[in-house]
Formats: C-alpha cells, structure tokens, sequence
DNA sequence: ATAATATAATTAAACGTTTAATCAACATAT
DNA sequence: ATATGTTGATTAAACGTTTAATTATATTAT
C-alpha cells in the first residue's frame, strides 16, 4: 500500500509548492489567506493524510509512548486485571494529549530495548521495574524521557507514580487490631522475607504492617510471613497453610487478586470469613466490592495512576515539567465484608 | 536525541558502502565473507540499531499493528477484565512474529482512522465492531488487513474470530431447563430486544437461548427480556428488578461481569443463590471461578481467542493466508455454585 | 523615485534507509 | 584473444516529509 496522496500532489491540486502546503499543514504562518484556502480545500477533496513516518524521520518526535510491561510466565502478560485499569488510563491520558501508546511485553532480564530507538518513542512508562537485573540502568541509558510507576528506585532524579503503599500498610494492619486480632499473618508474594527490600512496593507495604505491630505492643512472629504468588492459586495455597497454622485469626493479603483465593480457598477448607479468619487485601480491583462476601481492601484508584503517569511524562516531553518528579497517590481503607471480631 | 549511529557510519568504519551494510543487515547475499565480518565487526562495535522509520518508509512495512477497541463512557476503554486477557493474548502473539502493538481506543461514531495511515499499520485487530455507524466500511476502505474480533460482519470475506455463541447460550439455557427452571429472565446488555439483531454476539446468544426453550417446549415471555448496562452496576439493577418480579427462578446473563452483578443484588435483596434464583453468566473470567459461590458460566478461553486473531492478521500480513477466513473458538459449560434446583 | 522592509512563495537540502541499475574484476568457454 | 558469465561491490535515486535559505512581490519610509 504505498500512499496513495501526498504532499506533492495536493501542492499540484492547489497550484502552489510543497513547501507552502507544509506551512498551512503545520500553521507556520507565512501563507496568505488566499491559497491558505485553496491548499485546504485541496487537502480536503483529495483526503490527504500526512505521511507520520517521513515527518518524524525529519523532526525527531513520533509522538509514540512505550507502555513497557515485564511478563510472568515466559512470554504472558501478568493476568492481573489490575493492568487492565491502569492501561485504561494511560490510554485515555494518551488519547486527550494526541499521542499513541505502544505495548511491549518484556523479559526483564534479557531485554535491550533496542525498539525504542528502532521506533524513535518520545517517552517510555516502565511498570514494576526492579532495581536488580540492570534493566533499569539499560533504560536510562537510551536518554528517553521515563516514568517509573510502581517501582521505588532509589534515583531521585528518576519520575515516578506511586503509592503511598506504607499507609496502605498501616491502615490495614490497624484496622484488623482495632478488630481485636493479634495473630495476623501477611502474604506479600512470592518472595522471601530477606528479598524483601528488593521490591519496594512489597518494601513499603510491609514497613506500614510492622510499624502497626509494633504501635500496638504486638511482637511480629516470622511464622506469620506466607510465601505463595500473586495470583488465584497463590491464595489458595495460602488458605491451605492457614488452616493448618490454627491459631491465626486474619490475613493481610497485598493484593486483591491473592486475598480473593485466600476468601475461596478457606471456604472450600471449611472456615468461615470472616467468622473464622478475617482477610484484607490491597487494591481495590473493580471486582472487589462486588464478591460475596465483599471484600475489605485498601483501594487506590488505579485509573488516576495511569493519568498520573501518562502527565508527567508527556510534560516531561513536551518541557514543562514541574517540579515535583514523584507522585504519590493517597490510599483509602474500605472496609466490607471480609474482616470482622476475632472468635 | 538524533540518530547517534547510522548506516553511514557503520559502512565508515568497515570501509565499505552503505548499501554493502545494509545488505549484510537485510542478507541479501552478494556480500564475500570476508567484508561480512567485517560489517558485522563494525556494527557490533558501534552498537548500531537501524532506524525503522526510514526502512519503513521506504519499504512500507511497518510491522506494526493496531488494537482498536471502542470507547464506552466517553473517552476511557470498558472496564472489563475480559479485555486484558485478550490483550494478553494478542500481545503475546504479536511479539513471537516480530510485531508490535499499538493501542487505539476509538469514539465509534466519528473515528476517522487516520491513524492508521498515518503510521502506515500493517494491519488492525478491531473488537467488537458493530454494524451500524459506517466504522467498519470506513476501516475496509483503507485496504489494510484487518482481523474482527466478536464482530459478525455479514460480509464473508472478511476475517473474523468469534465464538460459538450461539452454542454457549444453548448450553447455559439447556443446563438451566435441565435443572427443572421454566421462568428464566435473560441479559443481553443495555440493548432493547428489536435491536438485537444489530449485535451478533448478543444476536447468537439469544438464538441459543430461544432455540433451547423451543426443544424443550418452553414459550417465551418477552416481559423476561431484562435490559441493563454490562457492568456490575448493570447487574445490581438486574437484581433489583428480579425481585420485584418474583416468579422468576434463574438468570441468564450475557456476560460475567453482570453476572457478578447480580449474584451480589440479589443477596443484597435477601434472596439465596442459587436458593432461590440461579444465575449463569458468559466469559469465564479468571476470577469467577473464586467468587463465593463460585459462578456457573459458559466459558470461553480468551487468551486464545487473542492468539487466533493474531495469527489469523499476521498470516493474512504475510500473504501465508490460510483457507479459512472465520474462526469460531469452543465454549464449555462450567457448572459452578450459583445454579440448581428450583425451590 | 529609490531604498528599506515586510510578506508570500519557492528551491533545495536534509532525515536514514532500501534497491534497481551499474560497474569492476575475474574465471570460464569458445 | 574475444566473448560470456559470475561474483562482489558501488552509485544514485527513491520514500514523503520539514525547514533553512532564497527569491519575488508588495508595502512603507525617506
């Protein structure tokens, strides 16, 4: 399909050259209000559409944003709905400011990211990036705009959306003490507690649970950390060494999607939640509130964070950044059904 | 950021002319061995990425691809988590034959798709294309490959992945007649009964419903006809009106996510699930398999469904087209916890 | 009337590739 | 020795824009 108009053959149409037809095009003055017209009629009848590629190849902005994403399972995207959410931001962001999003599932270990200079992106939103792997590093080293959500990097020169993850944390944890727990297991994923402060959104969540413990007078037992993946199965796991632990009477989940195996699986084990075992998670999936019974999370409002990324970025591009590089958006505790008195 | 090194200075280096590298790059062949490695030695050295805006615009391969989905409020893609697995699909896919994805929420009625143009896509996954509004002809016109994903587009030239909808509504209903149900209400959507046949999904569907009643010699009451957005708030409202109808003993919904809905109303309302009311729903998310109960459903595997209409485009793409244009993906019953007997 | 300036349009060179056409060098066949 | 063919490399034109430099024309100031 090679185009079939250009620029030549609307200046051609409007009897003027291809220079003028750029400047009316571009709104670079310097063009009477005559053939003004007449070029734009001409662009008109003939349904001209400008040739991005070539413009780019010119000037450099391709008004194209990576949404760079790692994967789970060799080659899958995570299947979190949480992402779903968070795109529909970003994509809405994207959209308002006239750029096009540009998906890459990666590998983070192995990934060069030569696509972004191949493709010439303007900017680049790095989901959950980890410090470890050097994937971080090979980024910044394209010299390309970058926001970073959810991934506490240490560099505060580095833009950032985040959460305020330590109070989602500590309102959680309160919450389940106020309730009178004091054996409250934690499920932060799959990672064990001395890697911990390798992933900071985890980092971050768990600082907020100790620091309740530990304003209450409750000593923190280590049995109580549980180590299964984020997802469906991963709380049914969960649900299964609970059962067998006995005496812990409410779970912190940090996350939805886990702490809604944990709900499934304790039922199926025959325990009741909350009468039983009380469950929190960390999210806010629109599924959430709509379970049976409804479960009691910390929400944040994952749409706004994908605008929230997508702004500081594009400002970024466009050279109006603020001052501020990191955002850190608020959590709210919503309490449902899910948590309840100990027995 | 221009360009650090381009083709130039890599022949530079190896003291050979452009067009030698590039066809060292592209293996075109007549190049000796001994420059190859030399070629190659150069590249290596100066970290040389090509730069695939100028080979596109020359070759007009883009190999690149665009996603578009129809907006539902103004401006921000559906939240449906449906959504994401098929991304995930989709995505996947795509990177395993060397392409990318760009993402393109759409306004139905006014999209002009400039776009695609623009960019020179190689081809367009469009989901959930209605007849009506003149979109697809308008996307047909541009001549690209294009994939339609849940369209039913009469015309049968046209590529397409759906779902053996039809079947999936006789399933559910025949499970529920089976059971011993005879007032059974149905939820195709915000969609009023004479404008079914405008939606082939839902249009399918329906058939399967309607040809079930008929098999088992069951008329059909249009007052159970429900009509109410797909979306959890959709399905609470579903709720609300069953109760007031008060014979009715099970549900069919279109989709999970009212499914949902319902499931969450009618308890809200005080009636049993499926105690009282049963409900099926259409999709098998990955989470309602978790809820409590967990939901009875037609299911259908999405991520493949994004596989196959990748493949379906890039063979398309690559002129490897197969015999078959159309697709029609398996569905299963998954008799979950949300339906039995009658009271 | 002439010079100086502002306005409107054009020319031509880039941007970084691919590729058809061409050429040089050498081996092989007559 | 000449014609023929093969192999390996180069040249130069194209892809569809933007834009700096330039020219032509009209306007204003002296």
């Amino acid at each position: 399909m090679k185009q079939d108009i250009r620029l030549s053959e609307v200046a051609r149409a409007a009897r003027v050259s291809i220079a003028t037809v750029s400047n009316v095009i571009n709104d670079k003055g310097r063009v009477s209000t005559a053939t003004e017209r007449r070029v734009r009629r001409a662009i008109e009848q003939l349904g001209y559409a400008p040739n991005l590629l070539a413009r780019i190849l010119k000037t450099n902005q391709s008004r194209l944003i990576g949404l760079v994403i790692p994967t789970a399972r060799p080659g899958r995207l995570q299947d979190n709905p949480f992402y779903w959410d968070l795109l529909a931001g970003i994509e809405e962001g994207a959209r308002d400011r006239d750029f096009h999003i540009i998906l890459a599932g990666i590998e983070e270990g192995d990934e060069t990211f030569a696509f972004v200079k191949e493709r010439q992106l303007d900017g680049l939103i790095y989901v959950g990036a980890s410090e470890e792997g050097g994937a971080v590093e090979r980024v910044l080293e394209l010299g390309v705009p970058c926001v970073f959500v959810d991934s506490y990097l240490r560099d505060a020169r580095l833009y950032q959306v985040c959460l305020d993850d330590r109070l989602g944390g500590l309102l959680a944890t309160q919450h389940l003490l106020e309730l009178g727990h004091r054996r409250i297991a934690v499920l932060p994923g799959d990672i064990a507690p001395e890697r911990l402060h390798r992933n900071g959104v985890l980092q971050e969540r768990w600082s907020g649970y100790r620091l309740a413990l530990e304003e209450a007078g409750v000593g923190y037992d280590p049995r109580l950390f549980m180590r299964y993946p984020t997802s469906m199965e991963g709380g049914l796991q969960a649900a299964a060494w609970l059962r067998e632990a006995g005496d812990v009477t409410a779970v912190f989940s940090f996350s939805d999607i886990s702490a809604m195996g944990i709900v499934k699986g304790l039922r199926q084990e025959g325990l009741g939640v909350p009468a039983d075992i009380s469950v929190i998670g960390f999210d806010d999936l629109c599924l959430s509130g709509y379970m049976s019974p409804a479960l009691t999370t910390v929400s944040q409002n994952i749409v706004q964070k994908g605008l929230a990324a997508i702004r500081l970025l594009v400002d970024q591009i466009e050279q109006e950044a603020g001052f501020s590089r990191k955002v850190v958006l608020p959590v709210e505790l919503k309490v449902r059904e899910t948590t309840g008195t100990p027995a």
